[in-house]
DNA sequence: GCTGCTAACCTTTTT
DNA sequence: GGTTAGCAGC
């Protein structure tokens, strides 16, 4: 590429690699082709996509016909307010025209859902379906496996989730359910063909309530981009596709870009495939190696290796960590940020000493200036974070938690948005059983009938006030009625909603023990409903975009007050912070004992402890507790474990990190049954430490 | 036909 | 600690 003779001002903070990745295309006859940048970890690749996209304004650029897909509406909004930041330094026409937006940014789910809306009549789907969360899903899958007599076979039949597993493999990795099957859950081979059947029928019930799941949004988008007409039309509506984190998509989603954009002409893909990480989702790390053979010519790679965000330190012990897996685009990361400190490796008792010391450096690093959020405490999985939790709280120590997100999985929000949205949509059955049961005197067998007669009955025409209920019920079901089919009219938004909430907290004290702690959760479910502008979007945009983070506060915390991040090493991807501690750096945890069943599994949790690891700026801690209570007993008991370090740490990486033991080994002041107990933790970490 | 009880089971990561 | 299936009693 000739060096332009003056680099705009707004292109001038890049590096060259960053820069051409930027400007790819510019100044060559039809040279509109297929890019793929790989970026490594903290080499600045949102700012060079960003500054792609503004690159392409300032070329003349429509907003309105750039594809952005990114991983999560989080990451989307982030991309948008720095396209407008760049934007702001070319001009002012070009600051308005980026205020406005990008219509088209969002996650494939979010996107796949509009394009349906928009094409429905065109594919013959009805423009008004409703969207079906995973635990939606499994109901539906349940009730099929019920009708088809699945359930009570002598032999045991693979249960809701674990069907629903199944069939979203198939479809997202695009394999037939045999080779699904045989890789992915052998144990489930033997019921192919009732599997098979399970399926068909699960289809036909959703295609009759007029529901999508997860996996339609994408498969009824690339079905539609199969007929050549409608992927040349729906194609050219944008003018480039951009395409964040590509290293965690899936086949089906390589197999929909490549229906609207065959030859690649203004596709961009970015990633890095050091941090693939969501395969149980279906995603393959072999899109994106294979991308550029895709294309003729093949696309352009543009590889960034020089890492902005970590001291070198921290950054040699994880190109340490991922230089013993197998098949990866060579890269090694490099910093000009030096720094004495070496990743730390400190050995703890156990899960509660964790947190204690967790806690501690947190506070004592606040001392020296790093505010909180400026610090994260990850985990492999949302449990282990726990423990933590509870010591912040003790401490009266703000935290914001982001994955494992089980707000919209309590029993009580999913009966409150199972009117709603059987209220919106009344062929939902899943959604109408769920409802109908609340009332108290009714049971499945009255809800079933009740679904039966208004699905005879010709639309309208039954009104739900006049079903059939035990007269028990009677008083109870004409409120409810009345309820429903008011939220089911043009129901004035989001005062329809509190009546909901309402009518559901009159019912709370009936339905649970502990009324207290679900009663707020509706209270905060009808505040965020308020910050949708209706119920439709409330409830599409809530399914595909669930509220990530809990707090450790009653309520959201104030934004302007300082708080901690605690995270899931998932949630954590694309995100850093100046000093990072990894929970629970031991193996059964990274690698879990649940994802050791092949090399490719082995390799993405070894993945997932460098995407960990490169989260850091400047501070990094590993946390190896010795002992390692087993979860799935009483609060009080003690089964546990001793834990060895993390297969991917072993003995020869070590000087890459310095070690340490806390406390420090001094005799414990008080208490013989304390020496004793340090005397026995003392023996296993010696074990530990050479494992 | 509905409700409440007990026993069994599982508990990774997420759009 | 949470949900789910099965069973007894109303």
């Amino acid at each position: 590429m000739s060096e332009p003779a003056v680099i705009p001002a707004y292109l001038s903070g890049l590096n060259n690699a960053q820069r051409e990745a930027a400007t790819y295309g510019d100044g060559v006859e039809n040279s509109n082709g297929p890019l793929l940048v790989i970026a490594g970890a903290g080499s600045g690749k949102t700012m060079t996509l960003a500054h792609r996209v503004a690159h392409l304004l300032a070329q003349g650029a429509d907003p309105a016909r750039i594809l952005l897909l990114t991983f999560s509406r989080r990451a989307a909004d982030e991309m948008t307010r720095r396209v407008q930041r760049i934007a702001g330094q070319l001009s002012r026409r070009h600051a308005q025209l980026a205020s406005a937006g990008f219509p088209w940014a969002g996650t494939f789910h979010s996107v796949g859902a509009r394009l349906l809306r928009e094409y429905a009549a065109r594919i013959g789907i009805d423009p008004a379906f409703t969207i079906h969360d995973r635990a939606d899903s499994a109901d539906l899958l349940n009730l099929a496996r019920h009708e088809l007599g699945l359930a009570d076979r002598g032999k045991r039949f693979p249960l809701k989730g674990t069907c629903l597993s199944i069939y979203s493999a198939a479809v997202n990795r695009q394999d037939a359910l045999r080779d699904v099957l045989h890789s992915t859950f052998p144990w489930c081979a033997e019921w192919e063909a009732e599997l098979k059947a399970l399926f068909l029928a699960y289809v036909k019930a959703k295609q009759a309530q007029q529901v999508l799941d997860y996996d339609d949004l994408l498969l009824y988008w690339a079905q539609m981009v199969g007929e050549a007409d409608l992927a040349a039309e729906i194609g050219a509506r944008f003018s480039h596709v951009l395409v964040d984190e590509y290293q965690d998509t899936n086949h089906l989603q390589a197999a929909l870009l490549l229906a609207m954009k065959p030859d690649g002409q203004g596709l961009t893909v970015v990633g890095d495939d050091a941090q693939s990480i969501y395969s149980f989702r279906g995603a393959t790390v072999r899109n994106i190696l294979d991308f550029p053979q895709c294309f003729s010519p093949a696309a352009r790679l543009i590889t960034l290796e020089r890492n902005y965000r970590s001291t070198q330190t921290i950054l040699a012990a994880a190109n340490a960590v991922i230089g013993e897996a197998s098949e990866r685009y060579r890269k090694e990361l490099w910093s000009e940020r030096v720094s004495a400190q070496a990743p730390q490796l400190v050995l703890v008792r156990d899960e509660v000493d964790q947190a204690s010391y967790v806690v501690d450096q947190v506070l004592a690093r606040r001392e020296t200036g790093l505010a909180l959020k400026a610090q994260a405490v990850l985990f492999r999985a949302s449990a282990h974070g726990v423990r933590v939790e509870l010591e912040l709280a003790r401490r009266n120590i703000p935290f914001v938690k982001f994955g494992g997100l089980k707000f919209l999985e309590a029993r009580h929000v999913k009966d409150v948005l199972a009117v709603l949205r059987w209220a919106q949509n009344p062929r939902d059955r899943v959604c109408g059983f769920r409802a109908i049961q609340l009332l108290p005197g009714i049971g499945a067998k009255s809800a079933s009938r009740i679904l039966d007669n208004l699905q005879a009955a010709p639309p309208g025409c039954a009104l739900l006030a006049e079903q059939p209920v035990p007269p028990s019920a009677q008083p109870a079901w004409l409120e409810f009625a009345t309820l429903v089919e008011r939220l089911g009219g043009r129901p004035s938004w989001p005062s329809s909603f509190e009546q909901l909430g309402q009518w559901y907290l009159a019912q709370i004290d009936r339905l649970f023990d502990d009324a207290a702690p679900r009663q707020a959760d509706i209270e905060q479910l009808t505040r965020i409903a308020a910050t949708y502008p209706n119920q439709e979007r409330f409830l599409t945009e809530l399914t595909l975009d669930p509220p990530d983070a809990t707090s450790g506060e009653a309520g959201a915390p104030l934004l302007d007050e300082d708080y901690l991040i605690l995270s899931t090493i998932h949630s954590a991807k694309g995100r850093e912070w100046s000093s990072v501690s990894i929970l629970n750096v031991i193996d059964g945890c990274i690698p879990s004992d649940l994802a050791t069943g092949s090399e490719q599994e082995i390799d993405e949790e070894r993945r997932l402890l460098y995407v960990a690891m490169t989260r850091a700026k400047d501070h990094l801690e590993l946390m190896l507790p010795q002992r390692f209570y087993v979860s799935g007993q009483a609060g009080s008991g003690d089964r546990h474990v001793y834990a060895n370090r993390t297969r991917f740490i072993p003995n020869r990486l070590l000087a890459c990190f310095a070690s340490q033991v806390w406390p420090a080994a001094a005799p414990a002041p008080a208490g013989v049954d304390a020496l004793a107990q340090r005397t026995i933790d003392l023996a296993s970490r010696m074990r530990g430490m050479w494992q």
